[in-house]
Parts: C-alpha cells; structure tokens; sequence
DNA sequence: CAGATTAGGTTTCCGATAGGAACCAGCAGG
DNA sequence: CCTGCTGGTTCCTATCGGAAACCTAATCTG
C-alpha cells in the first residue's frame, strides 16, 4: 500500500482536487476512452458507449471542452457533422484512465462477488 | 497517444463499466485517497476532505463497503468509535488513484487555464 | 440527578442534476 | 412540400448532494 503521504493529501483547496471532480464524473472517464482512438462522432460515442444519452453526452463533452482536455470540430456540411477529439492535454489523460479501466477490467468481478455477498446478510448458518 | 484499441472498448455491459462508475463519483476517489494511509475514523475523514457532508461520507463509505473495497469496524465505546479501513481488494485501487491524481497535481493549473480562457471568448482583437 | 459535550448517523428540506422523450434547425432527395 | 439524417435543446420527473437539526449513548461538570 503506498498511500499519498503526508504532504500529499490534495485533500483541501489546490487544483488538483478540481481536477479529480472534474474527471471523476460518472460519464467522463467513459466519454474520454471512447475519444481515446481519436476523433469521433457525436452519434458515434452515442452507440459506442450505450446508455448515456445524448444531452448528457453533449454537457459532458461541453464540460471537458471547456476543461481544454477535448476539441469540438463541426463541419459545416448537410447533414451536420460534428467530430470531437482530444487535445494534448486531454491525450495526457489517456495513460491514467487506460490503468483505471484496467484495474476495473482485473477487478469487476471481485466487486459483483462483494456485492452479491453483501446483499444476501441472510445467515441461514444450519 | 496509446488508445485502448478495438476489443478494449469496455464500453458495453461488462463488469469493467460497472467498476468503473463504481469508482468514478464525485466523491469515491478522494475518500479512498483519505483511507490510503490507513485506519481513518469518519470524522477525521470529514475534516482530513473538508467540503463532504457527514450524510454523503457516510452513503460513499457503505456503497464502497457494499462493494468490498471498504471494511467497517465499530467499536462498542463512548463516545461511539468507528474506523474504515481500505481491504485488499481496495488497496488494489490505490495506485491507479495515485497516478491519478498526479496527473491532477501536474495538470491541474492547465486546466484551470483552459476554464480562464474558454469564459472570456471576447475577442478584443484590438 | 440535570445539563453540556462528543461522535456517528439519520432525517428533513431545498436546489441542482441526470435521464427519457419529444421537439428544433438545416439541408438533400423524391 | 414532405421526409430523413444529425446534432442539439427543451420539458418533466426522479434522484442526489448539501446544510442543518435531531437522535443515541456515555462521559464529564456541577
């Protein structure tokens, strides 16, 4: 167990702790893996990610627009075309998201294991 | 920019994106930050964050306890004594958090930069 | 014994947000 | 003129987060 130490904590006021409530949105981190392979359609992350809909993906990406970790290019064409990619900044996030998914990729059925132990107290213990 | 590839979407109904919406709240990865270091009673939790209400600690706290990543231990004391402590399992996850939030103490100030500069679009091109 | 204090947790109220579905804008094709 | 495609927005509702008060239980103060 490493920990953050003391001095580590990003615990109060500095940006870092912006940051990770930034990125630590329920849709975000998806959003950014399906930016990960490079530019994408609007209606493409739509069927790629499944389940998020379409207001919540255009606030999401709004959001990390304004962040500067995301870049909108809409062509001016019929019908609309409007592509998102990350930007340097945003590509740095890359690496960080890959090792959580990961991890979530190792570890999710372990999760569903505790949480199917932890839904079923009853102690039928004969 | 590495990418995650053309299986490694995640992006559809595998235990991988349950984990990671598990872990990607608002609140989720600075609490497990605070428990890295060890044993934390709630309210050194409450003071160690600051800005996390004592009823939103508690639901984050009992979710990750739910999911196994958190192991609960309350002590028949007065006044009342209760601990949380990260389990295997959740140590697990302290690196991948680690190297996230040093990409947010590294990037945090681009970040808010990028917020400065995309809330004043006036272009006093002048 | 009565009252204040401590510590964890719950309840209540309110504002913000997500989700779903329908609607809007702009242009190509019939 | 109507339909369809694509991106985005609006409306309504359910849920969640935040603040503050209240609850429990024991210890300290008087």
């Amino acid at each position: 167990m490493r920990g953050f130490g003391p001095g580590d904590s990003f615990l109060a006021d500095c940006p870092a702790r912006l940051a990770v409530e930034l990125i630590a949105d329920k849709w975000t981190v998806v959003v950014l893996a399906g930016l990960s392979k490079g530019p994408v359609r609007h209606g493409e992350l739509i069927e790629l990610i499944g389940g998020i809909s379409r207001k919540v993906l255009t606030q999401t990406l709004r959001r990390l627009k304004a962040h500067g970790l995301v870049r909108r290019h809409a062509y001016a064409e019929a019908p609309p075309r409007v592509e998102y990619e990350l930007t340097p900044l945003g590509a740095t996030l890359i690496d960080p998201i890959h090792i959580l998914t990961e991890w979530a990729r190792a570890n999710g059925d372990a999760v569903l294991d505790a949480l199917d132990a932890d839904s079923e107290p009853v102690a039928h213990h004969g």
